[in-house]
DNA sequence: TGGCTTTTTTACCATTTGGTCAAAGTCACG
DNA sequence: CGTGACTTTGACCAAATGGTAAAAAAGCCA
């Protein structure tokens, strides 16, 4: 059977983007990150993206086919370097300075990417609709892998007993928190500098808790 | 000069409600809590809460004076429920107990009022634009005393030393969670109970914590 | 039962919002 | 420079949304 280029291409035709595409792209999705992790999906107006990005609301549908894929593509995007700290821990490391270390490395990640984190939160909050598949194929199989490595650890006694799910749950929650909760925390915490003093207590935490 | 009692009345005429307006004012705050922690405030839309509450828009509308009233008495009504168990940390109790107490209550609030939380979370995540002031007046001074009291803890002795605040907004992070990020919970432990895990899981984490 | 108040509904409105379309403008490149 | 492809815009739309007004219906009570 011969392949016939015209009805059988490669299934994407590759159309190298040009250099305005890219920019007009990234100013978009940048724009759009703002405004979704502000308002939520629903809350979010394709008005305001594009006043954001400085262009006008036609011109947004040009590069994009509607609101939904703006935040669909935002999402995936995000996905990976949200998850790269999980992927970083190494099996062959010290426990302790891994998990420590993925702890340090989250709380950063609150506090230079929290438009990222709100925007994950708004997502998962609203029961996941938009990325709940994505959650199942690239999430779990990840945090299956990592919990299957720490409890490797604890078997060999080399960190106190725990439950390796429910110390990554610990971890999300505790770090997101202040990227997420930042409203609250700043209420509570005034003058000072919550992230320094949440990056000693973590750190104190997570050393107690999974010392043998 | 004489008081008339026409123009400086008793400041509120003290209306009692009657026997309808109590079902149907329940009925619609019952529905708007649905509606508001799954969609967020802008994501709400009257008609939803509407049909949520089997009353007719114009009908919400005679009980309350719009969509952002009934959003104000959601979250005004929620915040002494979501504070009590913070109020009951007795200073004259056993420290860990009194943590470990805590910590129990509020995951326990997790499960049980799910959407109370998601409804907070929704609030704070965008920004506490409607109850700000409210966090002001009411969460920090809580907060105050219930961090000189751990605070007081530490300084005799009687726990490790931790940094209250940070201690605090761990427990908060922990506990909710599983009730905000619930979505994900579910994709991650399926099968079994997360919540019954989640409870061993932090009463290990803080008593390994808190024990001097 | 009659008459008053409270509650509910029907019919609207103005604005916002996601999205379309064709025309106008700009760019790249021979 | 000219021409075809790419980009941007202004003018629109239909649906959704928060909210209003006035009439109809239901309660309440003597």
């Amino acid at each position: 059977m011969e392949i016939n280029p015209e009805t059988d291409p490669a299934p994407e035709p590759a159309p190298k983007p040009s250099r305005i595409q890219k920019r007009n792209r990234k100013r978009i999705l940048d724009a759009a990150l703002e405004v979704f992790s502000q308002h939520g999906f629903r809350g979010a107006t394709l008005d305001q993206i594009a006043g954001e990005a400085g262009l006008s609301k036609p011109n947004i549908l040009y590069y994009f086919s509607g609101k939904e894929e703006i935040h669909v593509t935002l999402l995936n995007a995000l996905m990976d370097t949200w998850l790269a700290p999980l992927r970083e821990i190494d099996p062959d490391g010290t426990p302790l300075d891994e998990i420590l270390r993925y702890v340090h490395r989250k709380l950063e990640m609150s506090r230079e990417l929290p438009r990222e984190s709100r925007l994950f939160a708004n997502e998962i909050l609203q029961g996941a609709p938009r990325i709940g598949p994505h959650l199942e194929t690239t999430l779990k199989p990840l945090v299956d892998d990592a919990a299957a490595v720490i409890q490797g650890w604890v078997d060999a006694g080399r960190l106190a007993p725990v439950n390796p799910r429910h110390l990554i749950f610990s971890i999300w929650a505790t770090t997101q928190h202040y990227a997420d909760f930042d409203a609250q925390v700043q209420v509570l915490t005034p003058g000072e500098d919550a992230q320094e003093g949440a990056q000693a207590f973590l750190d104190t935490l997570y050393r107690r808790l999974l010392t043998p």
